[in-house]
DNA sequence: GCAAGGTC
């Protein structure tokens, strides 16, 4: 076969990789190359087809600066983008095979951007009307085969909505990133960057929702009575019932201390604990923060070095499924001549019957769930980490459940109140053996239903309520993974985002906003509220289908966009917005909150100090009513207590304490 | 210079 075939078809791939593996497919293929850049020639029904691919788009929008703005066009990346410049060499490779070839086929992953990556490159390079799509889930032998055997018609629909998702997200984050950045400057002179985006906005916005949440949680106290008693051992357990006042909790405590306690029921079982599914890249990434510490965007880098050096398969998935024609038991075969080979050998002698994948839930329209090739080559430290992790996984989800028997044991008192006791002991340890994961395992108690058991103490024990769980880059992550917002490739980046806009950092472990990130967050709540929700996202998604299913026109979208935004720039008080972000950020003087660097709003706090204020003096109520102490002790002990909120606990190292020593 | 989305 020559290098410089003549009537060929051009086969336009998403990714240089997924380029190779369908050149793999024919079982005769030329390699050619113009310079650096590599293509492929096979046969297919006796006529050439040339096979070369994009690196992602090849293609953005760009607009005019000013603000608002609402027309935009398609560039080369590289020309915008000069980190993107190893684009170019794609480029023009894709525009030279693309002049004489006499029919095209997309072959780009069969999702809306996959048609949009193709799309530009026909439409910029080639012809239109002699285009076709390949349709194809997995880059398999068998279904690449099979595609380019029943090639679609362009799929101008899917492109539609495609587009339209780029001038979405386009229109509303250009120009309310401007609107930010032209307030401040109008107010203080200074250039500071700021940026506002259908994802990033929500998640700024709920991470200041958790920190205000956590910062204004009082505590409340409640009563748990604790029961020493024998059944064959010690054990402490706790009465089923809580009590949120103390002197009721001691009069039941006193009263049950005379009664009689037998076992009322014994729930014996052995219940499976199911062996994991496969990684998606979400799942990768909580698990690599959970092990190393590993941020979601150096989780999601490390296992692009390790795809790129052909260890595991295509990453940013978010499939749990690996379909029956990946060859498991060939990639084990693999791993078992790998450095990794201590995991197979245990394996190996949990599993009798050769591997079972247990598949999950989670689907995926262009790859399968991440998984380990077999093959291993020397990459970084961290990569090597969690290469490990991965292959961990893969063959846990491959090997056996693991079986604990449980019991459940509940007591009753004669006079009525009941007590559980829960225990276990591990049966099978199955794929815990592989993946590492404590499983408790104790003995179970030797007693019957009816049997009288011995009463060795009791006594009250105060427990106070807990604020939510304060945020991670982990748990947001999760969050908007929840919320179905941003993709595999960019959540991890765009969470780093709000970090180098100084919207937010780290304090003890969490992400809290900075007086910066607050203000943005209350701008945006006020004037763009659109932005801050993840509605705009589930919204935009129904409207996305409406133009693949041809029931709705792409310009019609976007011109009720263009709507929207008008409005509520027209809304915007640039002059308002301008010192009120720039006396957060100290570049205007004004009358700062007692406790704190924000504007006083009244009585000399801030809006937060005052909620603050408002809360404590609601709360504190509640304990000296459940607790039976005085307004001083109430307050001591709120502030004692970790869970307290820092906005509480502002108010009480200044405030209460003044206005006490005023009143004495 | 700003978004979110591909991929390196
Ligand atoms: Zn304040």
């Amino acid at each position: 076969m020559s290098c410089s075939p003549k009537d060929y078809t051009l086969l336009i791939a998403e990714k240089p990789k997924a380029a190779k593996k369908i050149v793999e497919a024919f079982s005769k293929y030329q390699q050619c190359n113009k310079g650096k850049a590599y293509y492929w020639i096979v046969r297919w029904n006796g006529s050439p087809v040339v096979i070369a691919s994009a690196v992602g788009h090849l293609f953005d929008l760009n607009g005019k600066s000013g603000f608002p703005v609402f027309e935009a066009e398609w560039r080369p990346i590289y020309e915008i983008n000069k980190k993107a410049y190893y684009t170019k060499k794609y480029y023009d490779l894709l525009r030279w095979l693309s002049s004489n070839a006499k029919q095209f086929i997309n072959a780009c992953d069969y999702d809306i951007e996959g048609s949009v990556i193709g799309y530009m490159i026909i439409k910029t390079f080639g012809d239109l009307r002699k285009a076709k799509r390949m349709k194809y889930s997995t880059l398999t032998k068998q279904e690449i085969i099979t595609a380019i055997g029943d090639l679609q018609p362009l799929d101008i629909y899917m492109v539609e909505a495609g587009i339209a998702r780029h001038l979405v997200d386009w229109i509303w984050g250009i120009n309310v990133s401007r609107a930010l950045m032209k307030a401040v400057k109008s107010a203080t002179s200074k250039r500071i960057i700021l940026s506002a985006g259908r994802v990033q906005s929500p998640s700024l916005i709920q991470i200041i929702k958790n920190d205000i949440d956590r910062s204004l949680f009082v505590p409340l106290p409640y009563f748990k009575i604790r029961v020493k008693l024998d059944l064959g051992k010690e054990i402490y357990a706790y009465l089923d019932q809580d009590f949120e006042n103390k002197e009721e909790a001691k009069s039941v405590a006193s009263r049950i201390k005379k009664e009689e306690l037998k076992v009322e029921e014994v729930k014996q079982a052995d219940v499976r604990i199911p062996r994991p599914v496969p990684f998606n890249l979400g799942d990768l990434q909580v698990e690599s923060g959970r092990f190393f510490g590993f941020s979601p965007y150096k989780t999601e880098r490390l296992a692009e070095e390790l795809y790129l050096n052909g260890m595991i398969s295509y990453p940013r998935t978010n499939s749990q499924k690996i379909p029956p024609s990946i060859n498991v038991g060939e990639i084990i075969r693999g791993l078992r001549e790998g450095p990794l080979k201590k995991y197979v050998q245990v394996f190996d002698s949990i599993v009798a019957e050769g591997p079972r994948i247990r598949q999950g839930q989670r689907d995926d329209p262009a790859h399968p769930a991440i998984y380990p090739t077999g093959y291993f080559t020397r990459v970084s430290k961290d990569a090597y980490r969690l290469y490990d992790l991965i292959v961990r996984r893969f063959l846990a989800s491959a090997s056996l459940d693991a079986v604990v028997r449980k019991q459940d044991i509940l007591l009753r008192f004669a006079n009525g109140y009941t007590l559980s006791v829960g225990v276990q002991s591990v049966i099978e340890r199955g794929w815990t053996l592989i993946y590492s994961r404590d499983l408790k395992s104790e003995d179970l108690f030797n007693v019957k239903k009816g049997d009288k058991v011995r009463v060795l103490g009791v006594n009250v024990v105060m427990y106070t309520t807990k604020p939510s769980v304060g945020l991670s880059r982990i748990s947001l992550l999760k969050w908007m993974e929840e919320s179905k917002i941003g993709t595999e490739a960019t959540r991890g980046k765009i969470i780093e985002t709000l970090f180098l806009r100084k919207y937010v950092k780290l304090k003890g472990g969490y992400i809290i906003p900075t007086t910066l990130g607050l203000t943005v967050g209350e701008v945006l709540d006020y004037y763009f509220r659109d932005l801050t929700s993840v509605k705009m996202t589930s919204e935009m998604e129904s409207e996305l289908d409406l133009i693949k299913y041809g029931k709705k026109n792409k310009d019609d979208v976007i011109k009720e966009v263009k709507e929207r935004i008008s409005k509520q720039v027209e809304g915007f008080a640039e002059k308002e917005v301008g010192e009120k972000i720039a006396k957060r950020l100290g570049l205007i003087q004004y009358k700062k909150c007692a406790y704190c660097d924000l504007e006083v709003e009244k009585d000399g706090l801030c809006k937060y100090h005052r909620m603050a204020l408002a809360q404590l003096e609601k709360i504190k109520i509640i304990w000296e009513d459940r607790s039976a102490i005085s307004e001083e002790e109430a307050i001591k002990r709120i502030a004692k207590l970790k869970t307290t909120g820092k906005l509480i606990k502002d108010i009480i190292e200044n405030k209460w304490k003044d206005d006490v020593r005023h009143a004495r």
